[in-house]
DNA sequence: CGAAACGTTGAACTGGGTCAAGCTGTGTGG
DNA sequence: CCACACAGCTTGACCCAGTTCAACGTTTCG
């Protein structure tokens, strides 16, 4: 996914740039000069409505590219949920990047195509699926994206789950607890780090 | 957002295909081996759980581009609303699009972030809005792609949108009849016309 | 004209939200 | 080092918005 190595007009490629935990890496609103790839933490995305009620629409991990844009203003707000390292891209080399760098153009498109195909996922999650559903399908998601087996550590707050997968805190940490009374997952260390004990039980809760 | 004219290697480009209200285009799981751009009608695009739940992740509209994969095979599934012509693009012009067709490449990864954003909009709706700003958004969004003022027939039935907004048939027609006693719109011709007879008042229910 | 599909309305139920309290670990300052 | 404060998580009780189930109206089409 990075850029080819040695191209030519290639401002500004995977300069790093480090986040503590509740940082913002940029607001809706603001000029999209950059987009992003995660070297290492997790970024959330997410929008406000007035009121402050908040959608995360997709929690980003190592290797992950996010924020696209083609208009001048970012449509939404990043924020480094943990500490966290990225690799930041200019835009300017959007417009006419086809032409300029097609090699890299083709990887962007590819990582576009596979972020609608999440963001279309996710819209049946939230739309059509129970909370037990909805927690299997994240946990199963974050466990198979991490890559460290079925015993790993949840990066991001009840409340940020809550907020991707359109719960309230309580229904997260009650589905979960509801989750390890039924063998499916076990709770170590306060309900950070998540074992999935089950997870054929998990899988079955999908389609 | 036609490819340019008279350019070399662009196989069927633009080939018409016109199709009858509730046929498929294509299905979950088939070989992606097209795209398509809407030329008049209206085209669903949804997914599906095995107990049969359905959500419809977007209407398309006239001159709307839809059916991007990187894949081998469609992860969705589109369906003509209403009677329906749409323009049918190859999908063997995506890989190597970039070096090809730069000109083209730049306007499907345009309608490709267009297509993200409306998205993440949608995301917040189905996870953080309640039923009545579900329906003005819809209304309003569909009232201003459809280009026809404020009156205007809606071209899907109460199920799909049910199906898109994450609601019921049952909920839908509550709230439009709800929204019409309120005087914020006019239903006429058996609830497939609609007229926004309060605009500003539909614009307050969001953000 | 009849049947079937779509839409509306009503009544009752319930899942998940809301509100509130208690718990647990962590960090801070005396 | 301990006491305290605070933030995050869990748990309980209550309640209501939206679903479910059912009946009825309306339009369309064969």
């Amino acid at each position: 996914m990075a850029p080819p190595a040695g191209t030519r007009d290639m401002p500004a490629a995977g300069e790093r740039r480090t986040f503590a935990a509740g940082d913002e890496l940029f607001a809706e609103g603001q000029p999209a000069d950059f987009f992003y790839k995660v070297v290492s933490g997790t970024v959330r995305t997410s929008k406000l409505l007035s009121d402050a009620r908040r959608q995360i629409d997709s929690f980003h991990l190592q290797g992950d590219i996010f924020g696209f844009e083609s208009t001048s203003d970012y449509s939404f707000t990043a924020e480094a949920v943990e500490d966290t390292t990225v690799a930041v891209f200019r835009r300017s080399c959007f417009r006419g990047l086809a032409h300029d760098q097609p090699a890299f153009a083709d990887q962007l498109m590819s990582a576009m195509v596979a972020s609608l195909r999440r963001a279309r996922d996710h819209m049946l999650l939230l739309g059509r699926k129970t909370p037990h559903e909805k927690i299997a399908m994240f946990l199963l998601d974050i466990a198979g994206r991490l890559q460290k087996g079925d015993r790993f550590d949840l990066p991001m707050r009840r409340t940020d789950i809550a907020d991707h997968l359109g719960l309230t805190k309580e229904t997260v940490s009650r589905t979960l607890t509801q989750m390890e009374r039924d063998g499916l997952i076990k709770l170590e260390a306060i309900g950070r780090t998540i074992f999935l004990s089950d997870k054929a039980s998990l899988r079955r809760l999908n389609a």
